[in-house]
DNA sequence: CATTGTTTGTGACAACTGTCACGATAAGGT
DNA sequence: ACCTTATCGTGACAGTTGTCACAAACAATG
């Protein structure tokens, strides 16, 4: 309980958690900070040293009771409740992300999928219809969306964010590749895999 | 010169860099710190530190050369020559990897993308055909490609990612949703945003 | 119940990362 | 030539993050 959690260490929280459910049932009752940090590539000290944060639940000698961290992280994670998402932009990558099942069997939903081109809204994809952005605001108050995933292109993308939180939504995930600037109360993460390649490139050059 | 370049400060280099081409040509011809530090969300002091890593080459009074900057962003992330990618694994996020703009208009090409099933397999997409993933060692070879694109499913991401290295890959850019090991000397990142996403729900739970 | 073996939780430490402040340096005008 | 103004490069500092190592806690066994 002695420290602050930082950033990192709740992405963390969520590959031990990740981990947890996917070899879901099986093995023993209980796993130690060792195992769980050899599953998500890291410490045995920092497993512990991230779960202390939030008090304390492992026991000497055996570990940590897989069920009860399970639920725990559950609750730590904010994922007790299925989240309602809206998703901005069906380009190429759009209709991937609308497709994608990692989501769904997580407990996320997208509810409903925005653009602004005319060819395109009013054609029905994985069940959704593809509404016109000028919408937005009715349907985050009727499905009551808190977050939203923004797949446009950059130049698009601050517009598309301000729109989003006059429309009340309260998380971004942007993958469009521009940083994009938001109030203090907002929460932002980026998807930036352009950016990624280029560290992959550096990697090779510097090998 | 006097400070090693951490990883994030890398993923910064690359901000620097995209910003410079994407406001290509018009406006000064020189950009200052905190011009550059305000474009990319951060300080003009973590600008100047992160440029600092590889040499001075800003003029005091003026700021930087936006030429000369972008010349020597590309050559230390070793954009210079464009890079051949090969893609794994075509599903709903594959497909739109394939599609995607963003990596065209940077220097890296995709050459050649490989799936598993046997009902996608000698289909065309987006210009490539798709092929049996046995053939990996020999495009790998034939191509020269240095860096792989994963988007497999979790559970056959450790062995797509082994049969890559034995195929003479270097580096990997990984959109499964699983942590994977490679030995020392291969690059690898991680895009996960299931990870985000979470991180992004417990920012909206602890507001 | 004492002993042994295992694993946690955390204080202390080390390493890393970002910020601040300021001397140094260049351009431009008078 | 000098003064003014703008901006860089960086030493020193502060804050953050990860690692180590060990006492405390619990299980298991005889």
């Amino acid at each position: 309980m002695s420290r602050k959690i930082s950033s990192t260490g709740i992405e963390r929280l969520a590959l031990y958690y990740r981990y947890l459910t996917s070899v879901n049932g099986s093995e023993q009752a209980f796993i130690s900070s060792a195992e769980l940090a050899k599953a998500v590539e890291h410490t045995a000290a920092q497993v512990r040293r991230d779960l202390s944060c939030f008090g304390t639940f492992g026991t000497p000698g055996r570990g940590y009771d897989r069920a009860a961290l399970e639920e725990k992280l559950s609750g730590i994670l904010g994922k007790g409740k299925c989240q309602n998402v809206v998703l901005v932009g069906v380009g190429n990558l759009g209709s991937a992300l609308l497709a994608y099942k990692g989501f769904q069997s997580q407990c996320y939903t997208i509810v409903a999928a925005f653009d602004n081109d005319a060819k395109k809204i009013g054609k029905h994809l994985k069940g959704l219809e593809i509404q016109d952005i000028e919408k937005l605001s009715d349907v985050v108050s009727q499905t009551g969306a808190k977050m939203a995933i923004i797949s446009v292109p950059a130049g698009v993308a601050q517009e598309v964010v301000d729109a989003l939180i006059s429309a009340g939504i309260q998380g971004i995930l942007n993958f469009a590749p521009a940083r994009v600037v938001v109030p203090e109360d907002i929460v932002l993460q980026h998807v930036d895999f352009s950016i990624k390649l280029d560290r992959l490139c550096y990697g090779l050059e510097h090998a």
